[in-house]
This record gives structure tokens, C-alpha cells and sequence, in this order.
DNA sequence: TTGTATGCGTTATCAG
DNA sequence: CTGATAACGCATACAA
């Protein structure tokens, strides 16, 4: 037996058929072509235990029948939390980013949530920007590599909270709670020097990045530690640091040729490309007279000529990481380990 | 005066406030610590002309004081549209795509919509998955270059009907409606075999992709209006179609070298990349024996040795244009240039 | 096992 | 110009 409330409810239906004859079908109609109420269908739909199971099935049925699919917003609304997920990177169109979105993706696809992705360009203005939008989307978690301008974490601790679930990749506030993912960037750091130094170079300089990010600083270490492993003092006049973009890294590799510098471990990807344009400007080769070796195995460097030794991250797995360091709650720092890529660039002994 | 049920509200929203001491702050704490309604409040923030302006002025300053901002989710669910704008393409480590996404970014944040992120990886399935995850959020928009996988376009129409505005781009399927944002296939592809036959070369082929894309199509159709009026005869064995990566890219070239092709005019980024792996495999010189021009301007082509010849589209403008034709709700086809870089791969004429 | 009632936070409609 | 009220679609506590 109907209630009255339930009739007027069908009646309204019926003419909301009528007036907009391509509406989305709700709960609310596959309920009321079956003869039940809402909550019974939103119940069989959401898999609970105290539905009948020839009720489920029914529901089921109907609801692949009148193509169905769930109104994730209001669903949403109504859980307080949703099933997105925002990735904010500085910029999407680096090789390294966007295999970090790609693996993430991939795992988090298969648990049921989507992708929301802001870029920050950099910029501090715009990674406020980006991390209020996807409060206010109520995300249900942040995955963050932060900005370069972002020298500290507090507007990301004032934004935040602790409401939403962070996890930190690449680019890292060590300050911060949350899981973290990082290359193992002192020991490839350390790997990478290493090499330079067994092939003979004499003076190794760093083109160093930006020390308010946290991996930059443990691949400083790292290279600071094959130095001193190789009994070579480190000298801070062959440190260049906040260099990261292709035209800062050419600068820093300038004034390390006219420091005498004969081999440079770039910790940037694009940093290293720079190092290549200062040297044919001064016509100096690679790698007869200098060494280089960068980080972050962008395809660019297999392509080019000579080819770049790189000290490559796994993206991927990084992103893979991120996601499931997510999925199961987890706010530890998790490690991913980094490999040395000998190209030309740095191979003088055959 | 308040009525009853206002208080009661009042009340309620006190203790919610004491249980769980840090509640996002709603529309109605506003209208509750200033003692007017929520509607008030919502019109104040929508910027209605119908609300007193000391009124809005007050409300402004009490929700910039408690810390408010919009909750979307309600706000869309309410409005049974987003202001989010899903994206879907095949792979966002190809440059060409992640620079669109950029593009449509930066003027879609602007307007003040998200963009959300899907990847097809080629595949039907996955793109038919994203294009209902997308409509389950009710997107206000959806931008689409399809995966190769896509033969056709019933997929699309079939979900995404006409509710949705949809603005495709570079990879476009010519019969379903929506504005479409194309390179200027073409008169580029013209122009890039013009640019190989002017420099010589006497059997020039194509590796055009694949004939379900209308970019293609265009790009085949402007080889062969260059072949024409240069009056060589179009041949239908140098015309290596369905290969997009570097893979089918080298073996296309292997069977153009076969066929005694001595150029190639590559309608795929990475295909080109394959035919330099094909040349170099068999020793062929480029671009004395052979001239290659590719599509898409990726910056590995010009970090290569050769550097590779390419017909360059311009990604980031590509989707701005998607981003503007979608927020002036232009249906239209909208050609961007093409622009030809001649680098080392045909360049035999100095 | 199912139905009833309510609220998530916002906005639109209608009164006043 | 502002207030009261309902509804967007769904999920859940509680009642039956």
C-alpha cells in the first residue's frame, strides 16, 4: 500500500517526464517503476547487506534497463566528501608531472576515484588558488608537489588542514604531516657524482635547485657525500643553487666554467639542458672536456646529441605510490628508488 | 523578528558547532551571526542586483571574517550543472595534449571553471568510462580528442548527447555537432610537402595515421594537393596509414625505403621519430639520401641530431580557442595555422 | 527486510 | 529589497 506522499511523489515524476522529456533517471524513478521507495533502491545500489536479494537483483535489473547511473554531486554532497582526487603540480607539460598523474590515475581509476588536476605555474598566488578550489570540492584527498615561489608550507598547512588527506610527492615540505613520496635522491645524487668522479673529472660543481624543497637538499647531500667519500673537500663556490629552469641552468654553468669547474651534476631536469647551451656557446665538448649528468630521465635526453646521462626517477611509480599510500591510509615516507641512465654526456673513459 | 523554525535552525547550528568544532562555514552561519536569511546571504554573494547594498557589503565582510567559501558541490547539485570542464584525451605525456590542456586552463580559470582530467590510453573503453564518469559530475563542458581506438563516433553521441557541450579538438569526429578546433591539416601538410619536394627529393611518401580522424584525413588530402601541383602523380603504395607511434612508425619507413621512397612526410609526432630509427638501422643518411618532416612540434625535434624538420601546430592556443568557443557557446570549426620548422631532415639545399 | 523522515548547502520561486 | 519554503539526488538513522 502507497502512502499518499508517495503517489503525489510518482504524480510529480510523471509530469516532470512530460515537460522535460530527457531527464537523468534517479533513484527516485527506478523506485517508483518498481513499486518501492528510494532508500530501498539507493540501498540495493550501494551493495548493503540488508536488502533482499531478489530486491537487489530487480533493482538492478531496472536500473541497467533505464541506463541508470549514480548523480555523483549529490551523492557527494550528501557523503560530505567526494571521489576526486586533486593532483596540483606545477606545471602538467613536464615529462616528469604528468607520468606522475599517469600512475596515479591508473591506481586510483581502479578504486573508484577521478582526477582533478591544477597547475600552479610556479606560482605561490596560484597553488592558494588551486588548493581552496579543491577544498571547496570537497576532495578526498590532495596529492602535492608544491611551487617553487612556495618557499614555506604554512599556506598549505592554513588551507588544508587536516580534514583532507595529503600526499606529498617529488617537491616535498618535510614540515608537513601526511605520506610522502621522494626519489632516493641523496643516494642517486651520490651515485651520480660518484660516476663523474670515476671518470676522471676533476672538479665537480652542482647546479644545485631550490633548498625550501626537500629534495633538492637530500640530492645536495648526496652530492656533497661522494665528494667527501672520494676525499674531495666540498666547495661551496661550485654550489649554484635556485637554478632549475633551461635558461638559469646556462648562467650557473657559465660561472662554473670561469670557476673552473670541469664536470656539473645538474638536480634539475631542464637545468642540465642550459649546462649544454653554455657549453657550445663556449665551444667547450661534451664530454671530452666536460661531464654532465642531470636528473630526471625526460625523453629529451636519449634524443639528444650528445645524449644526456641522467639520473632518472620513476614518475610512474611515483604517482603509483602516491595513490596507494592514499587508498590505504598510510603517512609514511616511502622512497622510490632512483637510476643512473650512462649516456654520453658524461662517459669520457670507453 | 525570527520565527520559530529560524530559531530552532539557530539552535540546531550551535550545537552542531559545539559536537564537531570545526564545521565549514555555511551560507547560513552567515545569515545566522548577522540575523537575516540564507537566501539573503546567497543573493549577496551571487552579486544580485536585488539585494541592498550595505546589505551585501555586510555580508561580504562577515564571510571573508568567518572564513566562507562556496561549497561547489551543493552549489552545482542545486544547480544541476558544474563548474567543471572535463578533458579527455588520449595521453597527457604527449606534450601536444598537455600543452592544450594549458591552454584551455589558463582561460577557463579565468572563468572561474576546474578542469578535470581523463586519459584514454588509446582506448575505446577507457574513453567511453571517462565520458560517463564526466557526465556523472555534470560537467558543464567536455573536450574530447578521441583515442585512435574510437572508429567511430557513436560512443560519444550515444553518452554525452546533447546535454553536454562538447568542443573537440585535433582529433575530431566531423559528424557529431559541437565546435571543432582543428589545425590547418591541410594547407601545413601542403606546405610541408611542398617544402620536401622544392628541396629535391624525387619520391616523397607519407605516413598519414589513421583515415577515422578527420586531422588525418586533412593532412593526406594536402600531401596529395602538393603532389598534384607539382605534377607528380599521387601514388597509393607510398601511403602508410594506421601508424601514430614510434614503432609503426619504423616499420612504415622500412617499407617506404622498400618502395624507394627517398622523403617522408609524417602526419604523427612520433612516427617520424620511428622513421629515424628505420634510416639510421639501415644506414641511410638524412637528410642527404632521405628528407623527413614530421607533425607537432615537440621540443625533442629540435634537440635531436638531425634536428627534426617539423610542421608545428600550436597546442596552447589550440586550447584556449576550445576554452573560448566553449565560453561564448560557439558551435563552429575554428583552423588554427600550422607553422612549417625546417630544420636538419630536409634540409639538402642549403 | 523495507519504509519514513530528514538533511547535506545552495539556489530559485514566490510572497510580502 | 528580503523572507519563507521547497527542491536538487542521495544516503542514513530510526521506525516498523
Amino acid at each position: 500500500m502507497q502512502t499518499f506522499g508517495f503517489l503525489c511523489k510518482r504524480l510529480y515524476l510523471c509530469i516532470r517526464y512530460i515537460v522535460n522529456n530527457h531527464v537523468m533517471v534517479t533513484i527516485t524513478d527506478i523506485a517508483a517503476s518498481l513499486g518501492i521507495t528510494p532508500s530501498t533502491v539507493s540501498r540495493a545500489l550501494a551493495g548493503s547487506s540488508r536488502v533482499k536479494e531478489s530486491t537487489r537483483l530487480a533493482v538492478e535489473k531496472k536500473a541497467a534497463e533505464m541506463g541508470y547511473e549514480r548523480n555523483v554531486v549529490a551523492s557527494n554532497l550528501r557523503k560530505g566528501r567526494s571521489n576526486m582526487v586533486g593532483i596540483v603540480v606545477p606545471r602538467i607539460h613536464r615529462e616528469f608531472f604528468s607520468r606522475v598523474i599517469g600512475g596515479a590515475e591508473s591506481v586510483l581509476n581502479e578504486a573508484g576515484f577521478n582526477v582533478i588536476i591544477c597547475q600552479t605555474m610556479e606560482s605561490r598566488e596560484a597553488e592558494i588558488k588551486a588548493l581552496k578550489a579543491l577544498r571547496n570540492y570537497r576532495v578526498a584527498a590532495i596529492f602535492l608537489s608544491h611551487a617553487i615561489e612556495s618557499r614555506d608550507s604554512s599556506h598549505v598547512r592554513e588551507i588544508i588542514g587536516t580534514d583532507i588527506p595529503l600526499v606529498q610527492f617529488d617537491r616535498v615540505f618535510p614540515d608537513l604531516p601526511g605520506a610522502k613520496i621522494l626519489g632516493a635522491n641523496c643516494e642517486g645524487a651520490f651515485t651520480a657524482t660518484k660516476h663523474l668522479i670515476s671518470q676522471g673529472y676533476k672538479r665537480v660543481g652542482t647546479i644545485a635547485g631550490y633548498m625550501s624543497s626537500q629534495a633538492f637538499v637530500e640530492r645536495l647531500a648526496g652530492y656533497r657525500l661522494a665528494l667527501e667519500s672520494a676525499g674531495i673537500p666540498f666547495d661551496s663556490s661550485i654550489v649554484f643553487e635556485d637554478s632549475i629552469v633551461r635558461e638559469t641552468g646556462r648562467e650557473a654553468c657559465l660561472k662554473a666554467i670561469e670557476a673552473g669547474c670541469d664536470a656539473l651534476y645538474c638536480a634539475g631536469a631542464y637545468s642540465a639542458l642550459g649546462a649544454v647551451d653554455a657549453l657550445r656557446e663556449k665551444g667547450i665538448r661534451i664530454p671530452e672536456e666536460f661531464g654532465l649528468v642531470g636528473t630526471s630521465n625526460e625523453s629529451f635526453t636519449s634524443l639528444m646529441v650528445p645524449s644526456l646521462s641522467t639520473l632518472g626517477q620513476h614518475p610512474f611509480e611515483m604517482g603509483q605510490a602516491a595513490a596507494n599510500a592514499f587508498l590505504e591510509g598510510r603517512a609514511n615516507t616511502e622512497v622510490i628508488p632512483m637510476e643512473l641512465h650512462i649516456r654520453q654526456s658524461s662517459k669520457r673513459i670507453k
